[in-house]
DNA sequence: ACGCTCACG
DNA sequence: GACGTACGTGAGCGTA
């Protein structure tokens, strides 16, 4: 196998084998499997080594390679970049347990004594390419192990490709076939066709077909360019014109640079026979038990043990050491953090969790890091402890013993930022918060709360708690233990390190072993994607918009509130008036006995406490009969909510250094898909009402800067159009018709113009109703008209539009089979309570009905958002704010124009190209000073 | 700690 | 035939 070393030359033949895709082959290829001893995630690895062992056994014939290497990509960003930002911009994230294969595979390529290849910068592919055009002028013959397309523009004068999986070699006439023109034009046809894989624009509505019927035409790209005049189909000729640009950056894109400059000699790939001893040991260090076995069987050597725990004799969990079982380390210095550090790197992964002084992580400070790497084994790096109860006298002092937090930072920052190193968390969102108020923006990050939430949404939390307790069997050491409750509460620094240590170890080690749980459940629940692409990116981008906060103007809170003070007093002395007597407006116990009791008004008990209701449809039924009293208490309520809500407590939320507000979105929070606001919520300030629409006045734009609102027309109903297939609706809003006048129009049989607002209504509640499971009690109670009347708007619905129905029908029982419905993204709802009996099982019927429709839409929201930082990236604009249909955004007065049209592209878009709904998303757009103006 | 009420989509 | 329901949230307040 050994050719002699006079240098690379005729006779040669150099093997290119395309690691990258034998990687995401073999990841795809397997199940996710572990290694057995301690959990990490292996399968691709695995995958690769039996390919390359393959690969290696199959080369004996006349036509066996002289020279070989394997050629992996290094980073995601190259030169192509800088040429067209887009580039490969839609790629969805690496799965998270594939990252950490990656040095793996290189380790293996190693193993198997074949030269292992990658250059900052380059993608594979250009160092495929310089080697082949180097060894192709050498008079050397190439194969370069790939079916790659993008390769396919080498082939040809002594270059060929070779399907690794089918076997099957590819030459010129097989380029040909795919292109319709020989190898040496298809970067034109690339050029102009595009590739949505790796977003590179081509013509708009060019396909390979039509691309390789113009190249033939005119002969290559720039003939066709300059001559587009000539085409004579007009829609074609003017895509041409107007695209020329575009077409010719996409073929700066697709077109592989042979200069790409190697530091290597092509003499160094010369093949190597494998080294038994050194193969065989990576071999069984990874535990790949049949493969090092049939390696040594080959080799003639003698199989070395695999050592790891014997195969579980049940399919229960692999065997790992208890909690803690090897130690707790309270890191303390510079010495012992390095070789936390150090064996991070190894690993490749790491469990992390941080304790800070309090639960905002705008002002939170950091009082200590906890790290974990493997089940049982963790530790707890101090930072931030302090004695004293820190009052003037007992003033507070550092405890000794511990590393300054600027040092720990730096020390751990090329950790945090490796893009090798896997961090992993449980609500990471919260970490990365930290971290990224000293400068570090971590990732990859991994995140155990969300992977939970795309398994169990439904069933249960996703605390931290929670998950240890059902998947761990293991009860956290309660955080009150160490910080006491109520009044007496202490903050995590005053607690002593010795005490903080196990707790803060124990927490990363929690999230460590779950992480291990989780990983390989995802792909077996077919949620991978979900996490991957709807729920980790969302990390960083949500991260970024608490951070930025919105401005409010405390000032005309203010005003606000002291002039609803002045109204409130004004009403309670009126309705005390009435009442004949003082009581406290504010109870509705009170208020029910005086209303129901004294004044003898007509309304039952309610409830299981037995007080009587005072809910506002209640109020208003007694006020639409005459009553003062019921509709001043709804006057009150009004301004009381205003007041204590939104005006006092939001100006207690203004952060005094940013003076700006900040929420916390919980992306686990809601069992749909959609986010929550906390802290303050911001997804429900007023905006029905006239009154309450004021205080989004007070959320202004920075001087300079204007607010814009962007909101989904009726994503919702068009959702459901889509997802039930009805193709009145499907047309309609195709048509870009009223929806609900269309659906009254069906169903009352009346003509569109000069509509009758009450039967719009009517109509537009029984849309609403169809998204919400609709039952004639709820209509009823909603538009308030009798049941009969309100079932018989729901019959004839129902005729107009039977695919409703039928949709209705499928996702009950769909759920009652799966015991879970998903969305059209596939995100996942349990549906646990969907069997039940009795009035409960009303419920979770409608719940299974609206969640596909309200989690879709929520899934497109995050597709969006999660695009929007890479399109606004060149744009002097924030996004702010979710409001589940809507986003807001800050934005320097100039550009507010360019800001909506780059950000309404990506919302309409949104669903693409995973779905292709039938129907158009639309989006509308405001701008204003103030968040009143732009909505 | 829990229920009621009400703000939003 | 009766049961009690519109779907999804979070916050403030009163009450126990």
């Amino acid at each position: 196998m050994t050719s002699d070393s006079q240098g690379f030359g005729k006779g040669c033949h150099l093997h290119l084998i395309d690691g990258s895709a034998f990687i995401f082959r073999a990841y795809h290829a397997l199940p996710p499997l572990t290694r057995k001893s301690d959990g990490i995630p292996i399968g691709a690895v695995a995958g690769f080594c039996n390919m390359l062992w393959k690969y290696v056994s199959d080369q004996n014939g006349s036509d066996a390679p002289t020279h070989v290497a394997v050629i992996f990509d290094h980073s995601s960003k190259t030169f192509r970049n800088e040429i067209y930002p887009e580039y490969k911009a839609n790629r969805p994230e690496l799965p998270e347990d594939l990252r950490p294969q990656f040095p793996l595979t290189r380790e293996a390529t190693r193993a198997f004594n074949i030269a292992c290849i990658e250059t900052e910068g380059f993608e594979a592919d250009d160092i495929i390419a310089a080697l082949s055009c180097k060894a192709r002028d050498a008079g050397g013959a190439v194969t370069i192990i790939s079916s790659d397309k993008d390769l396919m523009q080498l082939v040809g004068q002594g270059v060929n490709m070779l399907d690794p999986i089918k076997g099957k070699e590819i030459g010129p006439d097989e380029v040909a076939e795919k292109f319709g023109v020989g190898p040496d034009r298809v970067v034109d046809v690339q050029a102009l066709a595009g590739d949505s894989v790796d977003n590179v624009p081509g013509a708009p509505g060019i396909g390979i077909k039509t691309a390789a019927l113009l190249i033939n035409e005119f002969g290559d790209l720039e003939s066709l360019l300059s001559r587009a005049e000539e085409i004579k189909q007009p829609k074609r000729r003017q895509t041409l014109i107007d695209h020329a640009e575009q077409i010719r950056i996409s073929k700066r894109l697709v077109q592989l640079d042979c200069d790409t400059p190697l530091d290597f000699t092509l003499e160094s790939l010369e093949v190597r026979d494998p080294q038994a001893d050194a193969l065989l040991e990576f071999l069984a260090q990874m535990e790949f038990r049949t493969l090092t076995a049939r390696v040594a069987e080959k080799l003639g050597a003698e199989a070395p043990a695999v050592v790891s725990a014997p195969p579980a004799e049940t399919a229960a969990a692999p065997e790992l050491p208890a909690m803690g079982a090897d130690g707790y380390e309270r890191v303390s210095d510079r010495e012992a953090l390095d070789r936390w550090i150090a064996e991070i790197a190894l690993a490749g992964h790491v469990a992390i969790d941080t304790e800070t002084t309090g639960l905002d992580e705008m002002q939170a400070e950091l009082v200590g890091v906890s790290l974990s790497i493997r089940a049982g084994r963790a530790c707890y790096i101090p930072v931030g402890h302090v004695e004293g109860d820190g009052d003037l006298f007992g003033a507070t002092g550092r405890v000794a013993g511990q590393m300054d937090a600027s040092e720990v930072l730096e020390a751990l920052k090329p950790v945090l930022e490796d893009p090798a190193i896997l961090k992993i968390g449980q609500n990471v969102k919260y970490d990365w918060k930290i971290f990224a108020r000293h400068g570090i923006r971590m990732t990859p990050i991994a995140d155990t709360m969300l992977m939970s939430y795309a398994l169990n949404a439904g069933t249960h939390n996703h605390g931290m708690d929670e998950l240890a307790e059902r998947y761990l069997g293991h009860k956290c050491i309660p955080i009150k233990e160490l910080i006491g409750s109520g009044k007496s509460q202490i903050g995590f620094a005053q607690v002593a390190i010795d005490k903080a240590t196990p707790y803060a170890a124990e927490d990363a080690e929690v999230t460590l072993r779950l992480w291990q749980h989780f990983a390989p459940v995802l792909h077996a629940e077919r949620v991978t994607t979900v996490y991957e692409t709807l729920e980790r990116p969302m990390v960083p981008v949500l991260a970024d918009m608490e951070m930025a906060g919105i401005r409010v103007d405390g000032e005309t809170l203010k005003r606000m509130s002291n002039a609803f003070a002045q109204k409130m007093a004004q009403l309670e002395d009126e309705i005390h008036e009435l009442a004949g007597e003082k009581f406290n407006v504010g109870s509705p116990k009170q208020l029910g006995e005086i209303l129901f009791d004294k004044m003898g008004l007509a309304g039952g008990k309610q409830g299981k406490t037995g007080a009587y209701s005072t809910s506002a449809d209640v109020l208003e039924d007694l006020a639409a009969e005459g009553h003062d009293l019921p509709a001043r208490i709804l006057d009150w309520r009004q301004v009381s909510k205003l007041k204590s809500t939104y005006t006092d407590a939001l100006q207690s939320h203004v952060n005094p250094e940013t003076g700006r507000v900040h929420t916390s979105y919980s992306i686990a929070g809601a069992q749909t898909g959609r986010l929550a606001s906390t802290d303050p919520n911001l997804q429900n300030i007023p905006v029905r009402s006239e009154e309450g629409r004021r205080i989004r006045e007070a959320f202004v734009a920075t001087p300079g800067h204007r607010l814009v609102s962007l909101d989904y027309s009726q994503i919702e109903l068009r959702i459901l159009a889509h997802v039930a297939d009805i193709p009145a609706l499907k047309q309609a809003f195709r048509d870009g018709i009223d929806i609900h006048a269309m659906t009254a129009s069906q169903m009352f049989g009346v003509p569109v113009e000069g509509m009758d607002p009450m039967i719009r209504r009517q109509a537009k509640a029984i849309n609403f109703g169809v998204i919400y499971g609709i039952s004639g009690y709820g209509l009823s109670r909603n538009l308030r008209i009798p049941r009969s009347e309100a079932q018989a708007f729901i019959n004839t619905y129902f005729e107009r539009f039977p695919e409703i129905r039928a949709y209705m029908d499928k996702t009950v029982a769909d759920a009652k089979e799966a015991g879970y419905v998903r969305t059209l993204f596939g995100r996942r709802i349990n549906t646990p309570g969907i069997n039940q009996s009795g009035p409960a099982a009303g419920g979770a019927r409608r719940a299974a009905i609206n969640a596909p429709i309200q989690g879709a839409a929520a899934d497109i929201i995050r597709r969006a958002m999660i695009r929007m930082p890479e399109a606004i990236r060149d744009l002097p604009a924030r996004m702010l704010l979710q409001v589940h249909d809507e986003l807001v955004f800050e934005v320097e007065e100039g550009a507010t124009e360019e800001l909506i049209a780059a950000a309404r592209q990506v919302m309409e878009v949104a669903a693409e190209p995973v779905v292709k709904l039938a129907v158009p998303l639309v989006v509308d757009a405001g701008i204003g000073m103030n968040w009143a103006e732009a909505h």
